[in-house]
RNA sequence: GGCGAGGUAGCUCAGUUGGUUAGAGCGUCGGAUUCAUAACCCGGAGGUCACGAGUUCAAAUCUCGUCCUCGCUACCA
């Protein structure tokens, strides 16, 4: 190639507290991969980086949970990952961890050279703490029930159960994971990342691509939903971040005085894409750091929405000041991947785990990357359900690509003994549509529509299997061996140049292909149309890919269904006294007025008669109840709990529900025909 | 409620700076064919481009409003 680019390409860091499921592989890894193989094989300078981020409370709690330590649990999965990708044909230069030791340097010295240019603001703050391990409790340390759904284990950023995010402060009963006691509330101090003071540069380098008004990228080559929600963060106001936690676990923040505290994820994980980087160059032989400072090397984030923030605001901060690094040239962030109509989720195990994949479909990697290529979330939600992935592997990669290449190669065999036979005049349509392939091909890839990508190139395998039908060589054999063999001559060339084309897609395939042809894989010439030469031999071919039967996907749907079932066991409660359950009043209550809450998507303001008392209730069931049909109504309700001020409307108690698997919300209401007031024990 | 992204054929999605009868793949129906894993190839049917108004000679495409989905956010005693 003429002018070689530059990249320097990195895939999110995944937590390594769990397995890969194929919406991490479809977010981040997949797309990259086809991005790094796609770019090397036009003979671009490209380092494919990525690692296991390996730090944070998470998995400090999945230790302790199983009686083991941090470093034992990163270990497991850092290995499994690890592994799952080499099996899965994912090629990262290094596929580093934030737990080793070059990291922590790494990431200290990127620190201390931040806080000696004095931009990290010192600030008090009052967190819980847990007095028998003296330790201040991140946001996972705290457990109690959670305020939306009652869920009794709830976590201080987040409840498994309802998947709503909270704070710990949020949490009914808290009590310290570690001592299993309440905690008690305590200032400390963190240093601050004042975000807003960088407002000004960062939308200037969001909207119009400049830095200090040089041109950096081009916004237009940004996705819509990362520029919008770029946009929105900044037009929204940013606050400052803590970037420092109370945690043994984690790269110890490098001050004196300050024991106890690590990095926070925000400058602990991006920074591993610096240390990985290094760590290769130590390895190859180049500075790695120097890479990214090269004015000429493009950096490109592959994440999914999740990480938008952090990408395209928080390191780029971080990054310019430091001074010296290149700032993202682009972050193709993916949207989400659901599977059979639900959300994945690795707390509810609805999930197909890549590494279970592996194991129950050996040899169908390119199987997945084409599925999964095909149907990437790039510019919304998407959805993988396993009917879909037969149809696909059957209807395309089946019956598409692996029947054109078997076509022309057992015709070949069939006529002229395996040898490739004398080309005749050129196909002018046949080189003008690979030619156009090959532009499309290089066209989407380059912007990062990797979908596109994929159909154009599998529009080679459909010219050839047109080429073949027009053509009809097995007719032909009859009455002209010469033009036959013209024939299959093209045929090869365009399985050949097939075969080059969907090498980023399908690595495994494209090896297997040109191997039929005695090919190697940079041989091929895009500009060239006539690879190979007339007599040399063509291997007996085996069949490229196999038809999905109904069974297999049929038993993976009863394994997703399995796990589904084994979410939706009831969890009791622990005992309680009969004195505590007294405590409660419960009382039937009619509704009388209904309307709702202004700027609030989930209230309803109830009026109740209770017995003759008047009683105002403010309650989350907006979504599943309009007020029209909730009045007249006659509810469960308790009374005593404190009133409390929501919305500016005081709620005395509060209306019970109940609530089935999906979420959905029900009144209970008597059976028989009672009136208001009645007590209910 | 605020912000962001979407709402195009049964399904998955394209539709560039507004410009002739709105496209592709899958599915469906019909035809042709047998070299090929009952695969391939050709053709038909199928769309009030979420809805309403506006700008324009001309709007899926621009503007405003409404509804719906997803994400972030507030709210859930």
């Amino acid at each position: 190639m003429a002018n070689p680019q530059k990249f320097l390409v990195t895939s999110a860091l995944p937590y390594a507290n769990g397995p890969l499921h194929l919406g991490h592989v479809a977010g981040a890894y997949l797309p990259a991969d086809i991005f790094v193989r796609y770019l090397r094989q036009q003979g671009d300078d490209v380092i494919f980086i990525c690692g296991s981020d390996e730090h944070g409370a998470a998995i400090t709690i999945k230790a302790k949970k199983e009686n083991s330590t941090p470093q034992a649990v990163v270990d497991e999965f850092h290995e499994l990952n690890k592994q799952t990708f080499q099996k899965f044909g994912i090629e990262f230069d290094l596929y580093d961890r934030t737990s080793s030791e070059h990291h922590h340097k790494t990431a200290q010295d990127f620190f201390l050279n931040l806080y000696e240019k004095g931009v990290f603001e010192k600030e008090e703050s009052a967190q819980f703490f847990d007095e028998e391990h003296q330790q201040f409790l991140a946001d996972r340390y705290v457990m109690g029930t959670c305020p939306k759904c009652s869920h009794d284990k709830a976590y201080g950023d987040q409840c498994e159960k309802c998947g709503s995010s909270l704070s710990p402060s949020e949490l009914i009963n808290p009590i310290s994971t570690l001592s299993g006691k309440p905690p008690v509330m305590k200032e400390t101090y963190h240093w601050y990342l004042p975000m807003q003071k960088h407002e000004a540069w960062l939308r200037d380098w969001i909207e119009n691509g400049k830095l200090e008004g040089v041109q950096q990228h081009d916004p237009k080559k940004w996705k819509p939903q990362v520029l919008g929600q770029c946009k929105s963060w900044v037009d929204g106001g940013l606050q400052p971040r803590a970037m420092t936690r109370d945690l043994d676990w984690g790269v110890k923040v490098p001050l004196e005085g300050a024991d106890g505290k690590v990095l926070y994820v925000w400058l602990d994980a991006p920074i591993g894409y610096i240390s990985a980087t290094k760590k290769l160059g130590e390895q190859k032989g180049f500075d790695g750091e120097a890479l990214w400072k090269e004015n000429d090397r493009k950096l490109v984030h592959f994440i999914g929405k999740d990480n938008i923030v952090f990408h395209c605001i928080i390191f780029p901060i971080l990054l310019k000041l430091h001074g010296g690094y290149n700032l993202p040239d682009n972050v193709p962030a993916n949207e989400f991947l659901n599977l059979e109509g639900d959300k994945l989720s690795t707390s509810r195990n609805w999930a197909v785990w890549l590494h279970e994949y592996l194991e129950d479909f050996p040899g169908k990697e390119d199987e997945l990357r084409y599925v999964l290529t095909s149907i990437l979330p790039e510019y919304r939600d998407s959805e993988f359900t396993w009917k879909d992935y037969q149809a696909r592997v059957n209807n395309e990669l089946v019956a598409i690509l692996g029947n054109f290449v078997n076509r022309a190669l057992v015709l070949t065999h069939k006529y002229f003994e395996g040898k490739v036979p004398a080309a005749g005049a050129q196909n002018k349509e046949i080189v003008e549509a690979i030619g156009v392939a090959y532009s499309e091909v290089d066209a989407g890839i380059r912007s990062y529509n990797f979908r596109q990508a994929l159909t154009e190139a599998m529009k080679v395998a459909r010219l050839g299997n047109k080429f073949l039908a027009d053509t009809e060589p097995w007719k032909l054999i009859k009455s002209d061996e010469t033009k036959t063999g013209e024939i299959l001559n093209i045929s090869l060339q365009i399985a050949a140049h097939l075969g080059n084309i969907i090498q980023p897609f399908l690595p495994n395939t494209a090896k297997k292909l040109l191997g039929f042809l005695g090919l190697d894989a940079n041989a091929i010439c895009r500009n060239a149309f006539e690879v190979l030469k007339a007599g040399e031999t063509i291997e007996k071919p085996s069949l490229l890919f196999q038809k999905i039967e109904d069974e297999v996907v049929e038993k993976q749907i009863e394994k997703l269904n399995a796990s589904k079932a084994v979410q939706n066991t009831v969890n009791f409660k622990e005992n309680t006294s009969f004195d505590n359950f007294q405590l409660m009043d419960m009382k039937l209550a009619t509704i009388k007025a209904a309307e709702k809450v202004k700027k609030a998507d989930k209230l309803l303001q109830l009026k109740l008669d209770v017995g003759g008392v008047e009683k105002t209730v403010v309650s989350g069931i907006a979504q599943h109840y309009s007020p029209d049909e909730v009045i007249g109504k006659t509810v469960l309700y308790l009374s005593n709990l404190e009133p409390r001020k929501i919305r500016g409307v005081v709620s005395e108690g509060m209306i019970l529900m109940a609530e089935n698997a999906e979420g959905a919300l029900s009144f209970m209401v008597p059976e028989k025909d009672f009136e208001s007031g009645g007590e209910v024990r």
